[in-house]
Parts: C-alpha cells; structure tokens; sequence
DNA sequence: CAGGATCCGGCGAGATACTG
DNA sequence: CAGTATCTCGCCGGATCCTG
C-alpha cells in the first residue's frame, strides 16, 4: 500500500458526478429534494424501477453519506431523507434539475435537431 | 409511434446526469473548463484513458451538442471545445468541481468516516 | 496525430421468487 | 411493507493492432 507517490489528485467533477450517477440515482435525490420519502412512495414515484434495484441504489447513497435511512416499527415503514451532508449538494441538484428543464422543453417538440 | 398518451415526463435531473456522466466525461469537460484542447492534450491529462475510449466518449459529447470537434490540416491536429450550448453547463461543472475538491480534501486524510 | 476495427470480459441492472 | 436470494444478460469500457 501506499504505492505512487505521484499518484495525481482524481478529478474533483468526476468525483461528484460519481455519487449521482448511476442508473436510478437522479431520480431518488430529486424526489427527496423537498421531503422525506417512504421506500413505496418511492417506487411509486419512479415509475420502471424494481424493488431489489432501488433497494441497491438506496444503500450506495446510504453508505456515501448522502441519504439516512430511517426504519420505524410502530406503523412498519421506512422512510428515506437527506442528510445535512446531502443537502449540501441542493444547490447541485436544483441547477441540474432547471437545466434539465430547458433541455427537455427544447426537445419535446422538435424530435431531433433545434431550429 | 406516439403510444402512451400517460408518457410521464423524465427526471430533470437525470436528464443532465446523463448527459455528463460516462467514466470518463467528467474528466473531459473539466479539461475543457477553461480553454480548447487538442485530443493529445486531453489523452495526457486523463491518465488511463485509451484513444479509443476518449474518441468514443467524445463523440458522444459532440453528438449531444456539448462540445465542437475542429479538425485542421495546415499543422495536423485536432481541437475540442465546449459550444455555446456547452457553456451553459458551465455555472454547473464549476460548483461540482469546487464540492468535488471539498469531498476529496475531507477524504484524503481521512480513509474512511469524518470526525 | 488522431483515430477505426476487432475481440473480449466484468459489472451493473433486470426478472422472478421468497420472507421477517 | 420493505426488503433479500439467485440467476441471467447486455453493454460499456479495455487491450491490441491497424491506418489516412
């Protein structure tokens, strides 16, 4: 261990872009952007995806400090949230969410290339 | 064609994850941050990447409008640079770039968990 | 210098069935 | 309700060699 001493520092877009990629992963941090979520609501919301995949997604944002999962035994449900580390990628978030916006109303309408 | 009339919109999010993610998009369009560079250029900054796979994943980038490939004859060589449209991520690539540089100075001491 | 052509392997994601 | 256990597959990315 310990190995390359000119190991050179990872990109730092790359490494953002990392946590919230994959396939399933932008759908769930926009549907926790304004509240809690419960595992169904969830699924339901995210239309395509399996219960095992968005259980798999949900423990890589779990494990990378992004989400907290939170399990309650009285009405037996689990609920789903941001943490303060994941809120601090909101800004991120809410940027990409309007770009996409655009990109969409700019693309529904004319099938492939802008006038 | 045109089935689904219930065709619920995308994600907004995931729309512009897509977009820049790839394993190595994120590494291009940082290098392409602030100046054009030549595909030499890029292949030397992204250490691991193939010819191939760098050709590939530019392509894709070109295709979506992202960034504009400049072929020359005079002195052979080839120039990339975002387009007008590209820019508009910019705001984007930098606030990723700059939570991405705090992400990695947390986690270079630290292997595992934060104090 | 900046690619294209081929071949190949792994890993993430999907389908299905079972469970505390 | 919110998972886990298997099995499977497609496709993205990598290695290698060739070229205008």
């Amino acid at each position: 261990m310990e190995a390359e001493r000119t190991k050179q520092k990872p990109c730092p877009v790359k490494v953002t872009v990392d946590l919230i990629s994959g396939k399933w992963k932008p759908n769930i941090l926009y549907c926790l952007l304004d509240r809690t979520q419960r595992f169904g609501e969830l699924q339901r919301q995210i239309p395509g995806i399996s219960r095992r995949i968005l259980t798999l997604q949900l423990r890589e944002l779990e494990r990378d400090q992004l989400i907290i999962r939170m399990a309650y035994s009285e009405p037996i449900k689990v609920e789903y949230a941001l943490t303060e580390y994941g809120r601090s990628l909101v800004p991120i978030l809410l940027t990409m969410r309007d770009w996409g916006e655009v990109y969409l109303a700019r693309h529904e309408q004319q099938p492939v290339f802008m006038s």
